[in-house]
DNA sequence: GAAATTGTGGTTTTT
DNA sequence: CCACAATTTC
């Protein structure tokens, strides 16, 4: 038998030799969905002999791309493969052929950042302040995102939505700004990532004799995470199949968590409509993760309504019990999170096989404080990405306008960065004149012949200080032609003064070090490519659709980190232990969701998403209270968080409870779980008993008032049951952390009995601890 | 024109 | 609370 088939399922075997025509893989989460798309490829090969450079796959991460080269290039020892993300497939196309729908093969690709800028010039320019407008920038972005996905033209745009007078007013507003920032991208020569996917479209759609090459070229498609393509994607997808149809889907509608991005499920769902000669494959059997994980994610999804009943199901062992903590606050729920994973790591588990996830960036500060207090190094899957920092940003705008000398906005950027004494309003006067003349085709063509300075009054100091800038970067325009990336780099930083300008920064060292990185990265990228200006060229393009996944905050040397992630960007890894924190209404689910009910369901499939990525142990945490931003008052208060929907939809016999207090302790009310574990985690020293009796009426910091129920001195420990005023089933308190008192005591008397043990570490026995949370 | 200071507004997820 | 914009001061 070939290797290509070897310890494969029956079901996994008919994806694998699936030939010709289209295929649809619905495969959950852990099914061994990569394993099946690179042994198809490989087998493609081996057994019907197509030549590795005809297939094409197409991931949604350059990270899964990249592992997913690796996987078919250990299978078929072939290094000609076309493994690619869609977008940078589309930068790709467009180099090649988009000078047959005017796009220069030297455009810029403008992330968010660079759009913002934009538009806020454009704003300037009708003279409208981007305050007083009726919808904020963001929503401008995301309803001009869904105008290209339905790939229309600011005039389109306008047609179709004047057709409803409620909305015709901010409807005209949006097309007045759509139709200049179109303009604006025009004539900077530049693309939004919607557009690389549009033009691309556009391209196959007119223009049979390309559509002809480039499936000629590739003769088989695959495409992974189809579930979150769009409708650009799809239709790209279909273009490039037309006559051969071998478009080969993967993809899980559960784990469809992108709609707000214009993923469209659908695409997935009705493959089958679509072609309905499609070979349909369900790969249902879970090999990653345990079956108590497997039972607390399948119990959840199955509380999605719009969902294709289905089941997933393992046949590996039951595993560790899945875990629900609750915590006093975010701070103490990072505290038992970092002292778990301490526990873990001293056991034996590799930190690297360790995640920590989150619904929203924010959620990792409370993580980072507590792990770096801790020393336990993590690798944070940033919220700034390397690729959106600032020096980064800058060196790629220096880059950029070299290449493009039309790329407006990181001309703006660089022209007074460092400070050269060029104001905005300088630069604004000789935008304006720029504008105003149609000698120069290009902003940096026409700053460079200095006619400007008869079109427009500067003051001296300004006029001297552009002719600098001028100066500066003629010197370096052949440059770009002739230098490898890296020494460009060098040059940019020593001719700009961006060298010295960085030595002022408090943030020196890293910043450095990220553009040595940056370097680095620019060595490695398109070996194949000779000319020292073209390797440029794609190093700066593809460099724009690097994604967070790929690079991260290190705070150490080591590789062997935790990793701290959202839930989204955890798609499509997976981890021995998994930990997903803040698990309240409001957060996960997450506020904005919480009245619609096809974003709960997403909410519900990111959870899934989540929990699916454990192998062996899965925890689930929240707090009782947390610190929020109050609107109305202007005031940081900590409020009463609501447990997320999503517990109560897993079954209590999936989910083991336990609750943690502040002095990093864990009152496990379920004996599946060994207290001592955790116990030697923390280094305590334990404790005899304490003065309360059964009776007893105490305070408790959280609970309030209650009842002592009834005192089990068995254990090392005391341990209390009290009957609280507001709580209906009696809780389980260890009093030797002293978040209890007695009523008619202090808090100081209570707390004497404290002095006959004492805990390790820093930490004090004090009211500091408590400080804060109950004010307001 | 740049630096320092005050004010303000905004918090989801990202190719 | 934090980032960034506007305003004031140098």
């Amino acid at each position: 038998m070939l290797k290509e088939l070897d310890n494969l399922s029956e079901i996994q075997k008919m994806a694998v030799i699936h030939k010709d025509g289209p295929a649809m893989i619905i495969a959950g989460p852990g099914s061994g969905k990569t394993r099946v798309i690179a042994n198809r490829v490989s087998y493609l090969i081996s057994k019907h002999k197509i030549f590795p450079e005809r297939i094409l796959a197409v991931t949604f991460t350059n990270k899964a791309a990249d592992e997913m080269r690796e996987r078919c290039v250990a299978l078929t020892n072939k290094s000609d493969l076309n493994i690619s993300t869609f977008h940078s497939l589309c930068v790709s196309l467009l180099r090649q052929y988009g000078s047959r729908i005017n796009i220069d093969p030297y455009f810029s690709i403008y992330d968010d950042s660079d759009q913002t800028r934009l538009v806020k010039r454009i704003l300037k320019d009708m003279n409208k302040d981007p305050k007083k407008l009726p919808f904020k920038i963001s929503t401008f972005f995301s309803e001009i995102s869904v105008a290209k996905n339905n790939k229309l033209a600011p005039a389109e745009y306008i047609s179709r939505e004047q057709k409803d007078p409620d909305g015709a007013l901010f409807s005209q507003i949006i097309y007045e700004i759509y139709d200049s920032y179109e303009k604006a991208l025009r004539i900077a020569n530049s693309l939004d990532f919607d557009d690389l996917l549009l033009k691309t479209v556009l391209l196959l759609e007119n223009f049979e004799d390309i559509r002809n090459e480039i499936e000629e070229r590739y003769q088989y498609l695959l495409v992974d995470e189809f579930q979150d393509t769009n409708k650009l994607q799809l239709e790209i997808s279909k273009k490039l199949t037309e006559k051969n149809k071998n478009l080969f889907v993967v993809g899980d509608p559960d784990q469809s968590i992108y709609s707000w991005r214009n993923a469209e499920p659908r695409n997935l769902l009705d493959f089958e409509k679509l072609f309905p000669e499609a070979s349909i494959i369900k790969l249902d059997q879970n090999y990653r993760s345990t079956k108590s994980i497997i039972a607390v994610a399948d119990k959840l999804i199955s509380n999605n309504t719009e969902r294709f009943k289905r089941e997933l199901w393992t046949g590996n062992k039951d595993g560790n019990d899945a875990v629900l903590v609750t915590a006093r606050n975010p701070s103490s729920e990072a505290e038992f999170v970092t002292r778990e994973l301490s526990y873990l790591i001293n056991k034996g588990i590799s930190p690297e096989e360790i995640a920590v996830m989150y619904r929203v960036n924010s959620q990792s500060r409370n993580m980072e404080d507590k792990l770096e207090e801790l020393q336990i190094p993590y690798r944070l899957i940033g919220a700034l990405g390397f690729r959106e920092r600032r020096e980064i940003k800058d060196m790629l705008a220096y880059i950029s306008i070299l290449i493009n000398h039309n790329d407006e906005v990181s001309l703006s950027r660089i022209i007074n960065t460092p400070r050269r004494g060029i104001s905005d309003a300088t630069y604004l006067s000789f935008r304006q004149a720029f504008m105003s003349q149609s000698q120069y085709e290009s902003i940096l063509g026409y700053l460079l012949s200095r006619p400007w300075k008869e079109d427009f009054k500067v003051n001296k100091r300004a006029e001297a200080a552009l002719d600098r800038f001028a100066e500066m970067i003629k010197g370096m325009v052949h440059k770009v032609k002739v230098l490898s990336t890296e020494s460009l780099i060098s040059e940019i930083i020593e001719a700009s003064g961006y060298g010295t300008y960085l030595e002022a920064d408090p943030d020196y060292d890293n910043r450095l070090r990220n553009i040595e990185e940056l370097k680095v990265k620019a060595r490695e990228i398109s070996l194949d490519i000779t000319d020292p200006f073209d390797k440029t060229v794609e190093f700066v393009q593809k460099f724009a659709l690097i994604t967070k996944v790929d690079d991260s905050v290190e705070t150490d040397q080591e590789s062997d980190k935790v990793t701290l992630i959202t839930l989204h960007q955890a798609k499509g890894l997976e981890y021995s232990v998994v930990f997903i924190i803040g698990f309240e209404q409001g957060m996960l689910p997450h506020i904005r969701s919480l009245d619609d009910h096809k974003e709960m369901e997403e909410e519900r499939r990111l959870c899934y998403v989540g929990i699916t990525r454990a192998k062996e142990r899965i925890y689930l945490t929240n707090c009782l209270n947390r610190v929020t931003w109050n609107n109305q008052g202007k005031n940081m208060f900590s409020q009463s968080q609501v447990p997320s929907q999503f517990l109560s939809e897993i079954p209590k016999e999936f989910l083991k409870t336990a609750d943690y207090d502040d002095f990093g302790k864990i009152n496990y009310t379920e004996k599946n779980f060994n207290k001592e574990d955790y116990v030697k985690t923390e280094k305590r020293i334990n404790i005899k008993h304490s003065n309360f009796y059964v009776s007893d009426v105490v305070i408790h910091k959280i609970f309030g008032r209650g009842i002592v129920v009834s005192v089990d001195r068995n254990n090392d420990e005391d341990e209390l049951l009290i009957k609280f005023d507001d709580i209906d089933e009696p809780k389980l308190i260890l009093p030797a952390f002293g978040s209890i008192h007695k009523e008619n005591q202090n808090e100081e008397d209570s707390f004497d009995y404290l002095k006959d043990f004492e805990i390790s570490g820093e930490d004090s026995v004090g009211d500091d601890d408590f400080s804060g949370y109950f004010e307001d």
